[in-house]
DNA sequence: ATGACGATTTACT
DNA sequence: GTAAATCGTCATA
């Protein structure tokens, strides 16, 4: 993982949108203090428009002890502390002083899966990584790394991934439903299919899900 | 000092 | 589908 490009501060120095875009297919990856590593595949992101946006924690242009690193230059992380029990982390956007960050919901593992399962507890398979504070409790992420710099540090960075087609699809954040028109806002970014995005439906064994059946005319579609 | 709440997860009915 | 878990953070006083 160490041998592959390490994303710069340039890619990271755009606006949310663009940035949550251009996370997908790229490998987060955790440098535990012995030297161990793991990484997983970033496959679903949400973009936090700052000031303006009334999911962001920055809305209003709050600022705050616990926001402070979204305030900050891009390339860093914004960890925070949630409903008691849970952390998450983001990806700063932007250049200083403007609040706009990248939410990291689920990653494909790929290295160190065992240290993974080991750290979520019981028997864990898909639902791993899916899942913001899923995520950050596989990969050892917490207050710590709050502020951690993604370029120059050593303890959490961003890697290039394998080129490759990936097709983007989007739909409105989830658990922001208290914000209003931002709340439908599609700003959430997924790799269209993949298995380890939150939400979806599990099907175990080969049996494959079944056809939907065309809609007749004048049916309307439950979706 | 106090109270309300949350960018969630999990277990259970 | 519904609800509990669980507490740091912040606004208000």
């Amino acid at each position: 993982m160490s041998s592959s490009v390490r994303l710069t501060r340039r890619f990271y120095r755009r606006d949310p949108v663009t940035l949550a875009k251009a996370l997908l297919g790229k490998i987060l990856v955790r440098r535990l203090e012995d030297g161990r590593e793991l990484a997983g595949k970033i496959v679903e992101v949400e973009a936090y428009l700052g000031i303006e946006d009334r999911a962001a924690h920055s809305f209003g242009g709050r600022r705050t002890a616990r926001n402070a690193s979204m305030w900050g230059d891009a390339g860093h992380a914004y960890v925070y502390f949630t409903y008691g029990m849970h952390w998450c982390v983001n990806v700063v956007a932007d250049r200083d002083e403007v609040p706009t960050a990248c939410l990291i919901r689920a990653l494909e593992p790929l290295a160190g899966i065992e240290e993974m399962r080991r750290r979520r507890g019981r028997e864990r398979g898909v639902d791993l990584c899916s899942g913001p504070a899923k995520l950050t409790q596989a990969l050892a992420i917490d207050r710590a790394l709050d502020g951690a710099d993604l370029v120059e540090g050593g303890e959490l960075y961003i890697v290039r991934g394998a080129r490759g087609r990936r097709v983007i699809e989007r739909s409105p954040r989830i658990g922001v439903a208290y914000a209003r028109e931002w709340a439908g806002k599609p700003l959430r970014f997924f790799i269209a299919g993949n298995p380890h995005v939150t939400g979806q439906k599990k099907f175990e064994g080969a049996v494959p899900p079944k056809k939907r059946r065309p809609l007749s005319r004048g049916e309307k579609s439950k979706t």
